[in-house]
RNA sequence: GUGGGCGUAGCUCAGUCGGUAGAGCGCCAGGUUGUGGCCCUGGUGGUCGCGGGUUCAAAUCCCGUCGCUCACCCCA
């Protein structure tokens, strides 16, 4: 074979797919239920777009985008994350002219060019919510809600919430110094990534997965016990509406969000069953994007979840399973001369809502029979030239394996009867 | 970008000291001339990732290369 699918790509086959039905539909229909909109944006945009909105010293921006140029020599960008297209088409369109708050959700496939591992893909999809318009911490509880409600309805049960306030313009910059300070005598210890952060991103110290790293930050001081009044009192209203609303939570001083964006409310569900990229989703508050794009203030806050890691978590949770749909009846022709007779029924059933299959390789009965097993369709209806005769077929229950003569005029009836999902 | 592991049938894998490739599952057919599953019998299926080297002879040894995978960094 000479072509094979790129590099941290994955070709979603037949055997799987209806995996991805099954979440894609729940989520809708919970998006639905939240009153959530969707909006889907093209793949690519401006490179500029995610370099001003997710910020140009961040790993995304300086490493992963899948950037090329069009034959205008534009320079484009495959979207590696979905908050900066949302929030342009927002601010292109006006949304906020036609109603001051916008509840939006999306779906959609995200592209980002590091090296592949469990969990994390090239090509890889996203679910998310952005909520646009208010500055209140109900807003960003709705989002957190609906997030852990997702997970609930799905079943999985080994996910953990944790909350964080990364502050905002007025108190970041003075708790950035009182960090710096913290660090300044331990930097010689300090890895060298950790080293190279210090000037441009202190913040992602505390957050370094290196193990002597933890020992020096142990104690360092934490945003959250630096905030300003505002920001303090927002993360305080949030707690109380996630404690009203039942969702339980831990607060991590340590949790960084790695885009620019975020302000206030930080946020990431965790979970066990992953390998070392834990996070099933992340998201926060981000009061300072739409200025920065150009916009004006607009607040904002939203979270974005892996469909790939929430499969993953899905396969390993064990009150979780997902079926496989299959037909409800299968049709085999006893002979060549009830063939094309049969294919008559075979439509007049899938007119009735009443998923089925039959052979497209003249196969014998034996072989038909078998596929109809293998399929696993909960009739099988038989038919040769006698019953072709008779205007009737032999329906037969797969799994109690009896069976009877019918008449076909009856036919849709009976089996709409037996199968009260086709009606 | 860095490091470990792995590439043999559609899938999971075995293959000894170098002697020209196997099993299980799957698929197809028959055992039953109009009936699935279980069982039995037979069959289909391989560029041993690719290229080069050593050798009378390479899946096996050597060199290179590509791919997959896990991990680091970072993230969903």
């Amino acid at each position: 074979m000479k072509f094979k699918s790129i590099t941290g790509t994955k070709d979603l086959l037949p055997g799987e797919s209806y995996r991805w039905h099954y979440v894609e539909e729940k989520f809708h229909k919970l998006a639905r239920r939240y009153n959530f909109r969707e909006i889907r944006t093209p793949v690519f945009e401006h490179t500029e777009l995610f370099a001003r909105g997710i910020g140009e010293l961040t790993d995304i921006v300086g490493k992963e985008m899948y950037t090329f140029e069009d034959r205008s020599g534009n320079s484009l960008t495959l979207k590696p994350e979905m908050t900066a297209a949302v929030v342009r088409a927002y601010l292109q369109h006006n949304l906020g002219q036609q109603q001051p708050v916008s509840k939006l959700y999306y779906l959609a496939p995200m592209f980002r060019q590091e090296r592949p591992q469990k969990g994390r893909l090239r090509q890889f999809h996203q679910f998310g919510l952005e909520i646009i318009g208010t500055p209140g911490a109900l807003a960003d509880a709705e989002i957190i809600v609906m997030t852990a409600d997702y997970y609930a309805e799905l079943g999985i049960t080994n996910v953990k919430l944790k909350i964080n306030s990364v502050g905002c313009e007025k108190c970041r910059p003075g708790y950035k110094e009182k960090l710096k300070e913290f660090l300044r005598p331990k930097l010689s210890d300090l890895s060298e990534d950790s080293r190279r952060r210090f000037e441009t991103n202190p913040l992602r110290i505390i957050d370094s997965k290196d193990e002597r790293d933890r020992e020096l930050t142990e104690k360092a001081p934490l945003q959250k016990d630096h905030l300003c009044n505002e920001c303090n009192e927002h993360f305080t209203h949030l707690q109380d509406i996630l404690r009203e609303a039942d969702v339980e939570y831990a607060v991590d001083g340590k949790i960084v969000r790695g885009l620019d964006y975020y302000t206030k409310t930080a946020f990431e569900f965790i979970s066990s069953a992953l390998g070392s990229q834990d996070a099933l989703s992340g998201g926060g508050r981000y009061d300072l994007l739409a200025r920065e794009l150009g916009g004006k203030n607009v607040p904002a806050v939203g979270v974005a979840g892996g469909i790939e890691r929430l499969l993953l978590v899905l396969e390993e949770s064990e009150n979780a399973a997902v079926e496989e749909p299959h037909p409800a009846v299968y049709l085999a022709a006893a002979d060549d001369t009830a063939r094309i007779w049969l294919y008559g029924i075979t439509q007049q059933l899938r007119r009735n809502n009443i998923p089925c299959e039959t052979d497209l390789m003249l196969r014998s009965l034996k072989a038909q029979m078998r596929e109809a097993s293998r399929q696993n369709a909960a009739y099988t209806v038989i038919a040769g030239a006698e019953e072709r005769n008779k205007n009737e077929v032999v329906l037969k229950d797969m799994k109690a394996g009896d069976q009877q003569n019918v008449p076909v005029d009856e036919l849709v009836h009976i089996l709409q009867k037996q199968l009260p999902e086709s009606k």
